[in-house]
DNA sequence: ATAAAGGCCACCC
DNA sequence: GGGTGGCCTTTAT
């Protein structure tokens, strides 16, 4: 199992599984784990910096973590911790207890987070989540079944 | 302090 | 299938 021990400050790109990641490391654990278009050569560019500037092992084991997570769904052996507002707290706290492979609706999520009545701001929450994957915020889906946004695009939402 | 905008939902037609 | 109103939080005036 790989383990993470040592949490320098840092941010960082890396080649995942499923493509260009960004990741942001803070004394307290995981900040960021972003999927964001690293595709065009002015993002890649203006991203090498950040690259170059971090601790290569520690990203390189950060990459492996998010390998492992996808390939298995083991829990990653690093702290999260997300940066958000006390009503978010709670919503990415109640999206890690969704298991793997199943799914919430937004008004689910409201109900388990005691605020029955805020599944708009469910949505907006889930939509500002910082740490993709490990904060799962692709296990919810509409009411009605449809697979509602995601900022990453669908298609990764799917998988 | 106020307004506008959401990865929504239930209810009606 | 579609339109409407209401709900709660965040972000931008």
């Amino acid at each position: 199992m790989n383990t993470i021990n040592v949490l320098e400050p840092c941010h960082a790109i890396g080649r995942t599984s499923l493509g260009w990641a960004f990741v942001a490391i803070g004394p307290g654990g995981l900040h960021a784990l972003e999927f964001t278009d690293f595709d065009t050569r002015e993002n890649l560019e203006s991203w090498e910096v950040y690259a170059k500037a971090a601790n290569a092992s520690l990203v390189e084991r950060l990459i492996a973590l998010i390998d492992d997570w996808v390939e298995d769904g083991s829990e990653p052996s690093v702290p999260l911790d997300p940066i958000g507002t006390e009503f978010q707290m709670r919503v990415w706290n109640a999206l890690r207890r969704i298991p793997r492979g199943e799914t919430r609706s937004y008004a689910g999520i409201a109900r388990a987070i005691g605020s029955p009545d805020a599944v708009r701001a469910v949505g907006a929450a889930c939509g500002a989540n910082p740490i993709a994957l490990f904060i799962p915020c692709h296990r919810v889906v509409r009411s009605n079944g449809a697979l509602g946004g995601y900022r990453w695009g669908l298609d990764l939402k799917r998988a």
